[in-house]
DNA sequence: ATCAACGTTTAT
DNA sequence: ATAAACGTTGAT
């Protein structure tokens, strides 16, 4: 009788829709009262999340509800989503507004993340009324967070008056329960079936009130610290355990006390009361601030799908936790802020499917990295004998050895072409801070990176010596480490990034990252650009990837300091991101093979902005610092080149390769008297554009500052031109005929 | 307007 | 208690 998806016996048309078909007495015809019976509340229906991993699957076309639907062939009367897509995570509609203020979230307009959640919506789950715990008047009482839903909450007025939730929260779905349903996994992973029957359909909620927590500081633990972190950094497992699950739910209520400790003082500044909380409450002052902010960005929905998360140190509150692999390496213990919610195992498996919708086709690899990092006993990269051990029950320096060993390891894996090797790279970079930026209520927007917020890394990341077990510190400082990095490959260091999350933050130093070369990745993803603003290149290689206009133009803005870009090889459409985006340092720009790079699109590239914004030069180009352009193999004219000798007056290197349109006419703009780049060109590459003929080298003497000219292929210009030129200018500079075709001016060095 | 599917109601 | 049905919402 069960409802059995892979049913083969599943027959829509004859026995089960005999069982009850259309002609059904309609006792509830006309509208449906949207009340909820016992509130005043008008039901909002959630919607899907759009971005969790069941959201993002397709239909599976077997199961129950596929069979039921019209286009699988059934008669669609059941009108329910695939079982596979059952969503992890609804949302609120759009279209919710504060019951009081009538207006949607508005987190994305605050910073502080205790702001966010008094400005972001919360439905109750009792009374189902969608408003702004914000604009909530007195706080008579708290409300009770719902982890399990985002922006779900049991408010303040149901909480105090003793309300139970309902049987079901919002969002509940039967079909969660059936078999293949990703949310039924998810439920169950959460509380590893363990869950008692008194609470069994009633979603987990986050204790936030003083009066409504358990009491048990009985055992005394004490949450662990960051220098004890490597402890944590177990695999999941360990927690799953009964003893330890136990241990957990403890500390879980030992921090919640904690914060609600920390709450009330906030909301009652009494100094006298405030002096007397003892010392260690004082200590942990500012991670109970912390965990409030945990508390609010789990709040928010997106928290269920970005890959922000929590971090579990003092000294990390700020910069958050850069990395899912650091994370599921690092957090897993019970020290967790993550773990004052109920469900953690849950909470962190919907982080990681959600993580999957950040790395999109990179999903394999980047599941297999997260792999590695969070189940150490399967960590290949880990040396077989660091096997024997108990890897993460060793301390300090322990790790720090043993880490060694896990690099030497890699150090010998290294293979395959670079930039297999640098997808791969990056694909697993952990994951960097990201925030979500979205409103509660506005839809989720089809670009997603335009919801996230990273922040850039600090110019020396901290701590500056790694905090032993022992509480003392290791003889080694940040800078000697460093000064090891420096000798690894990006590679390398990602896997370093896993060892301990203060690893994790020196490899993400920007001095180990001035260069990050993805050319050929064949996708870009959110994940890799995150990981790219978070280690601030300076030069950055992107040619043949696939990257779009929204990628590029979000990555730019965020990239002040980049000084050398490469996107040969990409499309126009996204290198059009160049017209808007500001990117100050350029100097070098290669747009080598872009397709549909034309005269016109020249000109839309180099034209000064039409709409005059703060801080920039309306009359300048936004390449106008240019020295470097690499233009080979583009279909561009005389025009393109004429836009260049005005806008580009900084203008030395010039590769023009393979641009068949380029004539001496061309020739004669950049060299024309007046023309800036007369003077300043110092390298033009000419080689292939075989309309060009020797009339341009007469032109290309009048460039004073040339000390090299390549003219390869160029079936028009004969060796003796060359030669006259070279004894022509020899009147400036001496110059030699290398190769052929390449004129050199002598003692100074090929470029190439 | 169309489509997907949420969440309640009804049948079993 | 569970499966099926379906009115209606929400997104596009």
């Amino acid at each position: 009788m069960a409802l059995s998806p892979d049913d083969e016996d599943y027959d829509t048309s004859q026995s089960r829709a005999s069982a009850r078909l259309k002609p059904r007495p309609a006792p509830s015809s006309g509208p449906k009262l949207l009340v909820h019976k016992s509130t005043s509340g008008a039901r909002r229906r959630r919607t899907r999340c759009r971005k969790c991993e069941a959201c993002l699957r397709s239909e599976c076309g077997e199961c129950h509800f596929c069979k039921d639907m019209k286009k699988f062939g059934g008669p669609g009367r059941m009108k329910q989503s695939c079982i596979k897509r059952q969503c992890i995570a609804p949302v609120l509609p759009h279209t919710a507004v504060c019951k009081i203020c009538g207006e949607a979230g508005k987190e994305d307009n605050v910073v502080d993340e205790a702001e966010k959640f008094n400005a972001s919506l919360m439905e109750c789950s009792i009374c189902n009324e969608i408003l702004h715990p914000g604009c909530l008047k007195v706080e008579e009482s708290e409300g009770l967070i719902n982890d399990e839903l985002p922006n779900c909450w049991e408010c303040p007025k149901c909480n105090q008056e003793g309300k139970t939730g309902k049987k079901r929260g919002p969002g509940f779905k039967f079909a969660s329960n059936l078999p293949g349903s990703l949310l039924k996994e998810f439920k169950e992973g959460e509380d590893g079936g363990r869950r008692k029957s008194e609470d069994l359909g009633r979603p987990k909620m986050e204790e936030y009130h003083p009066n409504r927590r358990k009491s048990d500081d009985g055992l005394g633990l004490k949450r662990r610290k960051e220098k004890d972190l490597p402890m944590d950094m177990g695999p999941r497992k360990k927690l799953r355990g009964g003893k330890d699950d136990k241990l957990q739910k403890r500390k879980e209520e030992d921090v919640t006390q904690a914060t609600v400790k920390e709450k009330k003082r906030k909301t009652s500044p009494n100094s006298e009361e405030s002096n007397k909380v003892n010392h260690l409450e004082r200590s942990e002052h500012a991670e109970r601030i912390e965990r409030i902010r945990q508390m609010m960005k789990r709040v928010n929905r997106n928290e269920a799908t970005s890959s922000s998360s929590s971090s579990n140190s003092d000294s990390d509150s700020s910069s958050g936790s850069e990395s899912s692999l650091q994370r599921s390496a690092g957090s897993s213990g019970g020290s967790s802020p993550r773990s004052i919610v109920k469900g953690d195992n849950q909470r962190s498996k919907l982080r990681r499917l959600s993580n999957d919708i950040f790395s999109e086709e990179d999903d394999e690899e980047e599941d297999e990295d997260e792999e590695n990092a969070r189940n150490t006993k399967t960590n290949s990269l880990l040396a077989s004998k660091d096997r024997e051990n108990n890897y993460y029950g060793l301390r300090g320096e322990n790790i720090q050895k043993n880490s060694f060993r896990t690099v030497e390891v890699s150090l010998k894996k290294k293979n395959g072409p670079s930039s297999q090797l640098c997808h791969k790279v990056l694909g697993g970079l952990p994951r960097p801070q990201i925030l979500s930026k979205l409103p509660v209520q506005s839809p989720p927007k089809p670009f997603q990176m335009e919801r996230h917020v990273v922040r850039p890394p600090p110019d020396s990341p901290e701590p500056d010596s790694l905090p032993l077990d022992s509480g003392s510190e290791h003889v080694m400082q940040r800078e000697v480490w460093l000064a090891i990095f420096r000798y690894l490959s990006h590679k390398d260091l990602c896997i370093c990034m896993r060892v301990c999350k203060t690893w994790s933050k020196w490899c993400c130093d920007k001095r180990l990252w001035t260069t990050i070369n993805l050319s050929g990745c064949r996708s870009i993803t959110p994940t890799m650009l995150s990981g790219i603003i978070r280690r601030q290149p300076t030069m950055l290689d992107l040619s043949w990837t696939n990257i779009s206009k929204k990628q590029l133009s979000w990555l730019i803005n965020k990239l002040q300091n980049l000084k050398i870009l490469a996107l040969a090889g990409c499309i126009w459409s996204a290198i059009s991101a160049l017209c808007t985006a500001s990117c100050p340092l350029l100097r070098m720009l290669d747009l080598s093979w872009v397709v549909d790079l034309k005269d016109s699109q020249m000109r839309e590239l180099l034209s000064p902005p039409t709409d005059c914004r703060v801080g920039q030069n309306h009359n300048q180009s936004k390449l106008w610092n240019l020295t470097e352009f690499h233009l080979a193999g583009l279909d561009i004219t005389d025009l393109s080149l004429g836009l260049m000798t005005r806008h580009m007056p900084m203008l030395n290197k010039l590769d023009l390769r393979q641009c068949t349109n380029v004539t001496d006419q061309s020739i004669a703009l950049l060299t024309a008297a007046g023309s800036s780049t007369r003077e300043t060109l110092t390298e033009i590459n000419l080689s292939g554009c075989h309309r060009i003929t020797d009339q341009c080298l007469l032109l290309l003497k009048h460039c004073p500052n040339l000390t090299q000219i390549e003219l390869q292929d160029c079936k028009l210009i004969t060796a003796q031109a060359c030669q006259q030129l070279v004894e022509g200018l020899a009147a400036v500079a001496p110059f030699e005929l290398s190769k052929e075709k390449i004129l050199k001016r002598r003692s100074l060095q090929l470029t190439k």
